[in-house]
This record gives C-alpha cells, sequence and structure tokens, in this order.
DNA sequence: CGGCCGCCTGG
DNA sequence: CCAGGC
DNA sequence: GCCG
C-alpha cells in the first residue's frame, strides 16, 4: 500500500546494471575458506568499480553528482595465472573414428570444430523430447574461460536439468563436452552425490590418469563465476571420496584476503540471519518468508542513529507463517481452482499471430513436435498457454505454503534485489520482483532455464535471465553491487519513520541529516513523525503473535463492557495466521449497525476509556469520514513499555466482508484481486464490491456503480470467481 | 510508451 | 488541487 | 521490472 515517489526517474541506474557482469559471491553451501587471494582481490577491485558507479544517485533527491556512464568492469579479465592449467596437448586427443560422421554426439570434436555444437537430432535422440537446448550460444570468445577444454561428466548425460544446465553452460563458455571416455578429457565433473569409487568402476579404471583434473560440479560454476580456472584442489571442489594424492591442504594463504574484505563488509553477507527491526509495514514489502532486507549493516552505524533501545532487541527474521491448516486444501480447492480458472476467464487473447496457433486445444502438454518452427515458436506457444489459464492474477493462485518450494532459494536471491531497489526507491521495479517471486514461489517445480522462466507470468526478459544465473550459480553477481553504502542505510533508516515516506527521507537526507536525532532536532516535523522518530524501535519492531493478542483482548474487553454486542476481529497477518506482526489492526463492528453508532460509540467512549486507562499512548490520524472510519494510534499493554501501532477501524455490519477482505491482505493479495475486479468493470474497495462501473480515460472512475456485495467475504470472491482461500493462504 | 489499487489527508 | 502516505 |  506504501505507494511512494512514483516519479522518479531512474533509467541512469539501469545503464549502470545493464553494463555489470561480474564480481561473485561464494554459494550458500559452501564455507566460503579455500578461495585464491587473487581472485578476492580482484573481485574486491571490481566491486569498488562497480559500486562508485552504482551508487550514484542512489536518490534523486540527492544532489549528487557522478557521472555515471563507463562503469570500468564490463568483464573480469580472464586469468590463468595460478591455475592449474594441466590439459593436455592438443595433439595427443584424436578424435575417434565416430567424429567423421560427425552424426554421433561421442565423437571428440577436434580443436578445430571447438566447440561445435551436435546436430539437434542427435541430442533428441540422447534426451528424448528435448531438442531445444541444442542451441548453445558461445559466449565471446575472450569470456571463454573454458576454451580448449574438453569435459567428462559424471553421471554423463543431460537427463538431470541440474546438470544439463551445468553442460550447457559449461560449453557456452567454451568447453567441449565430452560423452565417451578419452585422452582429450581434460577435466572429470561429478556430480555431488556421486562417489570417486562410483565413477572408477563405472570406467572401469582405477585410477584416473594423471592430468586429468577432478572435481565436483561446483568448479565450473565458480569458474564461470569468476570467469577464471580456479584452483581445483579446494575443498568444495572435492569429489566425494577421493583422497587428494599429495598434501592435502591447499594453500592457506586464500584465508589472509579475506579479513580484509569481511572486515569492512561483514554486512555484505547475502543472507542476513535477520535484522533488528522490520519495515513498519509488514504487509508490504513482506511476504511471509521474505527475507531479511539487506539492511543489516554496520551495527554501530545504525545504532548511533537510533535512539536508545529499550532493551527489546527482536530479532526476528520474518513473519512465520504459523500451523497453517494446509492439509485441509486439497483435490477440492485445487479442482475449485481449475474449475475458476476455466469459467470465468476474461482473458486477452492473446492470439495475435492467428496463423499458427493450434488453438488452445485440449493438448495439454508436450508434443513439441514435429513443429519445424523454431525454438521460438513454442516458446511463444507455451507462454501464451500460461497467459491462459495461470493467473495473472495473484489472487487466483493457490499459495502453496511450501517454504521449501523448489525455488526457494531463487526467490530468496530476488528477494534482495527487490530489496535493494526498494530502497533505492523504485517501487515499480519492486513491485516486478515480487510479483515475480509470487508466481515463481508457487511454481511447482524448479526453474532451471532462461526459456522455462521466460514462460512464466510476470517474468520477463530480464528476469528470466537472472533466474538462469541464479539457478546455476545460486547467485546473482549483480546483487553484489547492489549494497549498502551509509548513506543509503541512513535513507534506509529515515524511510522507517512513521509518518515519512521515501520522498521525506530523501529531503532529510538532503538536508545532511545523518541520524534520527539530528532529524527529531533539526528538521520540522509533522506531529506523526515525531512521534515516528521517538518511537521509532518499537513502531519498527515486531509483535509477537500473542502481544497483538493481547492488545486485541484489551479492546475487545473494554469494549464490550460499554456494549456487548460488539465484535473485535483482530485482522492483518494475524489473521493471516502470522507469528508476529507489524501492527495490529482491530476491526471493529456491531450487528445491523452503521457507521453512525460505531463512531459515536468508538470515538466518544471506547477511545477516551483506553487513553484513560493509558492503554492508548497516541493517537496518530482518525479518519472520520460519515461512513468507514479508522482510528490510527499506539497502544501499550499494562506494564510495558513499549508502544505498538494500532489501528481501529470501524467496519458497518454491511461492509463486514470487504472491510475483512481489505484489512486481512496481503497487499498484493488485495491488489490482484482489486485489479481483477476492475477488468470486470468492478470495483472493490474496503466497503464493498461494486459493478458496473464506468471508467474513462486512464481508469478513473466516472460512476460509482452499484453494490454487489460488502457483507460475505465468501460472496465477493465468490463473484469474482475467485476460488475462496482462508486468511492464511492470502499471501502471495 | 505509459500504467502498475483505491482512498484519504495535509499542505 | 496534488503529492505523499496508508 | 512486466505488460499491453
Amino acid at each position: 500500500m506504501a505507494d511512494k515517489d512514483g516519479d522518479v526517474q531512474l533509467e541512469q541506474k539501469r545503464q549502470f546494471y545493464s553494463g555489470l557482469d561480474d564480481a561473485l559471491t561464494e554459494s550458500d553451501e559452501e564455507p566460503d575458506t579455500g578461495r585464491q587471494a587473487s581472485v578476492a582481490a580482484m573481485k574486491r577491485a571490481a566491486e569498488d568499480q562497480l559500486d562508485s558507479g552504482l551508487r550514484a544517485n542512489a536518490s534523486h533527491r540527492l544532489p549528487r553528482s557522478v557521472s555515471a556512464t563507463n562503469l570500468a568492469a564490463k568483464h573480469l579479465p580472464a586469468m590463468h595465472d595460478q591455475t592449474v592449467d594441466k590439459r593436455p596437448t592438443a595433439a595427443k586427443c584424436k578424435p575417434p573414428p565416430t567424429l567423421k560422421k560427425g552424426a554421433t554426439f561421442s565423437g571428440a570434436p577436434s580443436r578445430s570444430m571447438g566447440n561445435m555444437v551436435p546436430p539437434s537430432s542427435a541430442i533428441a535422440k540422447l534426451t528424448g523430447k528435448r531438442k531445444r537446448e541444442s542451441e548453445i550460444k558461445l559466449m565471446p570468445e575472450a569470456q571463454q574461460v573454458f576454451k580448449g577444454l574438453t569435459f567428462y561428466f559424471f553421471p554423463n548425460d543431460d537427463k538431470n536439468p541440474a546438470r544439463r544446465m551445468r553442460i550447457t553452460k559449461a560449453r557456452e563458455f567454451g568447453v567441449t563436452w565430452q560423452k565417451d571416455w578419452s585422452d582429450c578429457i581434460t577435466h572429470v565433473i561429478v556430480d555431488k552425490v556421486m562417489e570417486y569409487s562410483l565413477l572408477l568402476r563405472f570406467l572401469k579404471r582405477d585410477r584416473l590418469p594423471n592430468n586429468v583434473v577432478l572435481v565436483t560440479e561446483n568448479y565450473p560454476s565458480e569458474c564461470i563465476s569468476f570467469r577464471a580456472m580456479l584452483d581445483p584442489k579446494q575443498a568444495h571442489f572435492k569429489v566425494k571420496g577421493y583422497a587428494q594424492p599429495e598434501m592435502q591442504e591447499p594453500k592457506q594463504q586464500i584465508e589472509v584476503a579475506r579479513p580484509v574484505s569481511a572486515g569492512s563488509d561483514k554486512s555484505l553477507q547475502l543472507k542476513p540471519a535477520g535484522k533488528a527491526v522490520k519495515a513498519r509495514h509488514p504487509e508490504t514489502p513482506g511476504t511471509p518468508d521474505e527475507h531479511a532486507s539487506s539492511q543489516r549493516t554496520n551495527e554501530s552505524q545504525i545504532e548511533q542513529m537510533l535512539p536508545p533501545r529499550k532493551g527489546l532487541d527482536v530479532m526476528t527474521t520474518s513473519e512465520k507463517v504459523g500451523p497453517s491448516p494446509q492439509s485441509e486444501s486439497t483435490d477440492e480447492f485445487e479442482a475449485a481452482i481449475r474449475q475458476a480458472r476455466e469459467l470465468q476467464f476474461v482473458p486477452l487473447e492473446p492470439e495475435e499471430d492467428g496463423e499458427s496457433r493450434p488453438t488452445s486445444s485440449g493438448g495439454p502438454e508436450t508434443d513439441d513436435e514435429e513443429a519445424p518452427k523454431p525454438g521460438f515458436q513454442l516458446l511463444k506457444q507455451r507462454k501464451s498457454k500460461y497467459e491462459r489459464m495461470q493467473d495473472k492474477w495473484q489472487c487466483m493462485q493457490k499459495h502453496t505454503g511450501e517454504r521449501n518450494s523448489p525455488n526457494e532459494a531463487t526467490v530468496a536471491i530476488l528477494q534482495q534485489m527487490a530489496d535493494y531497489y526498494n530502497q533505492l526507491g523504485d517501487e515499480w521495479r519492486t513491485r516486478a520482483y515480487r510479483k515475480a517471486m509470487s508466481t515463481l514461489r508457487n511454481h511447482p517445480t524448479k526453474v532451471w532455464t532462461k526459456a522455462e522462466a521466460l514462460a512464466l507470468p510476470q517474468i520477463g526478459e530480464r528476469l528470466a535471465t537472472k533466474i538462469e544465473e541464479i539457478a546455476f550459480t545460486n547467485r546473482l553477481r549483480r546483487l553484489d553491487n547492489a549494497r549498502a553504502e551509509p548513506t543509503d542505510l541512513v535513507l534506509q533508516t529515515f524511510m522507517q519513520v512513521y509518518g515519512a515516506g521515501f520522498t521525506k527521507a530523501s529531503e532529510w537526507v538532503s538536508q545532511g541529516f545523518t541520524t534520527l536525532d539530528e532529524v527529531l532536532e533539526k528538521a520540522d516535523l509533522t506531529d506523526n513523525q515525531r512521534i515516528g522518530i521517538e518511537h521509532y524501535v518499537d513502531f519498527n519492531s515486531r509483535i509477537p503473535r500473542a502481544e497483538v493478542e493481547q492488545h486485541g483482548s484489551v479492546v475487545r474487553k473494554t469494549l464490550q463492557k460499554i456494549d456487548p454486542a460488539f465484535e473485535v476481529i483482530v485482522g492483518g497477518s494475524y489473521r493471516r495466521g502470522a507469528q508476529d506482526s507489524g501492527d495490529i489492526d482491530c476491526m471493529i463492528t456491531r450487528p445491523d449497525t452503521g457507521s453512525a453508532h460505531l463512531h459515536a460509540v468508538i470515538l466518544e467512549q471506547l477511545v477516551p476509556k483506553l487513553a484513560k486507562s493509558g492503554f492508548l499512548v497516541a493517537s496518530l490520524a482518525t479518519t472520520n469520514k460519515d461512513d468507514g472510519s479508522k482510528w490510527h494510534g499506539a497502544s501499550r499493554l499494562p506494564g510495558s513499555e513499549t508502544w505498538r501501532r494500532i489501528d481501529l477501524l470501524l467496519v458497518p455490519s454491511d461492509e463486514i466482508g470487504a472491510a475483512l477482505i481489505y484489512f486481512t491482505g496481503n497487499d498484493i493479495f488485495n491488489r490482484s484481486l482489486r485489479l481483477l475486479a476492475s477488468t470486470k468493470g468492478m470495483r472493490l474497495n474496503q466497503r464493498g464490491l461494486y459493478k458496473d462501473v464506468i471508467r474513462g480515460k486512464g481508469r478513473e472512475k466516472l460512476s460509482e456503480g452499484t453494490l454487489v456485495e460488502g457483507k460475505s467475504e465468501k460472496r465477493i470472491f465468490e463473484v469474482l470467481g475467485v476460488p475462496w482461500r482462508p486468511p492464511e493462504h492470502r499471501i502471495c
């Protein structure tokens, strides 16, 4: 819901990004120890260059002048120095006879043939239905770190998607894939799960030739990442069950190089365990499995900006969804979704190219057969299929509460990109990332390739490329450049002040303020902002579920003492089952009661009473329209010093359904729902669902439309054609 | 290229 | 009225 | 960033 400055131009930044191409971090599985000193240094250097450029313009209001055009580090210089370049001489490698035919894949191409791609028919034979992946697009020669090398994989086929990806990538970077054992093999790449003994047995040898390098699947990706041949002796390249012939401990000077960077940017961990405070709008940036944003940085730095802590230092990672009755939804639920998808769609038929499309006909799967048309066609076809049935509307999507969705790792990294863009105030890009993450999260299988990703809704060219990179390397290079720098940190801190958004925060930054204290005394603040700063820590702390409940029951008890007919429903993330929340949403309603009475009782009796008792400690805003009204403020449990953000939402009885939807969220789910409504000529807001809404240019509303439903949450879902989802599943 | 939810409030 | 916040 |  937080809409920020939409008109910020971030074009320049995009320019920067488009040129970037390097510097990686370690995979999350491998300890970061055995790395080449020079590689680390190189990486740092590259980062420095990039950083200076990237940072420019973090905020459009900041008078930063960095002519940010050329980023030096286009690519890392190929590094062959400390490499183990034991590749056998070409002479030794004589192609097997089969090569002459050129028909089979097993022939080792001669050097001159380089990485010639085998005929697709060959691959098709090997891999069954796949034929497309034979198109290997070689990297520019300069980047081909594997040029001249020949890999033998074990297992040596591409049936496994992960391995297929590795093989493809390796070939793109110049490797020759040797299908059968031969002398010209320089490296044997073994799947992590495989044991050395198995390999030997399979090859029917009792040892490998000395000049053959034996490494795990990690090796190629690392090398590609660094655009350099790395030392294959590093621990995480060691094949299971293989004892290093000589001394096993690689060089230890690797370690020496590390601290330099580690010291200066330990904050830069890709996967921060958590953060002390969380954005105030849990709904907005936060999906339950949202990963702590990149914000955890120099503690000292933040520390000095913050008011003294009050002992509470909640280290929540995220809003963990609690006991989520995920079992109940099964066939019936799926069926409902399917049905809903088929029936009610108002699809934007994307079949612009009428010629080729064999329509949407039943052909559910595959038969990418005989189409002599280029793979492109297939791709397109696939995509439109998705567009048709899959939701462009995320509210249709069943939220598979899987935190162990096959794409979790990818999503986690994208999340960090999203965090980064969010911090830059690029709300739209952030939103795009969030949508993409959502579809990815719900995708049943791991997405490995660009084409695969491209076929999914909300994932376009650029994200698809990133996803492929992430899937393969388990990291995203650009992320390393997208790191928090002091100024950004300040901005980030300011943005979390209640009552201040990106614009205000930027303003403060450009006025030269660097701490909240400074803002407090020098900036002119609204009352809310003042409170927001004074209670910065409180307001940015997560509220444990149990405490949310307590606040709710204080309200409920007090209110029912006034009139037992009143009902208090705690909404927001609490209603979605979250283990902790960012604030407390109390929906207050009463059967057969309109807003006037609600208003009278709540604002004139309840609030004063709660204020007198010391429960309500601040009034931040009260919306006081004739109809729906709400009260925003802060509350404090007896005996506690901690202020919590609490909203009292007065809901007339016949709007309770819409209100429940609205105040239960999450916000993506809501947006999606509203967007869906608007495509059907309807309108959904906190009061109800309206139909026959007339919209003019833009989508400006010309007529209110007529109320269809407001009382029943379920009915609203129904009318919109969205399968009912309990609150816990409204997490997009 | 422009939209990307709908609504309220303060200035 | 619109930018900014929710 | 994605989409129409």
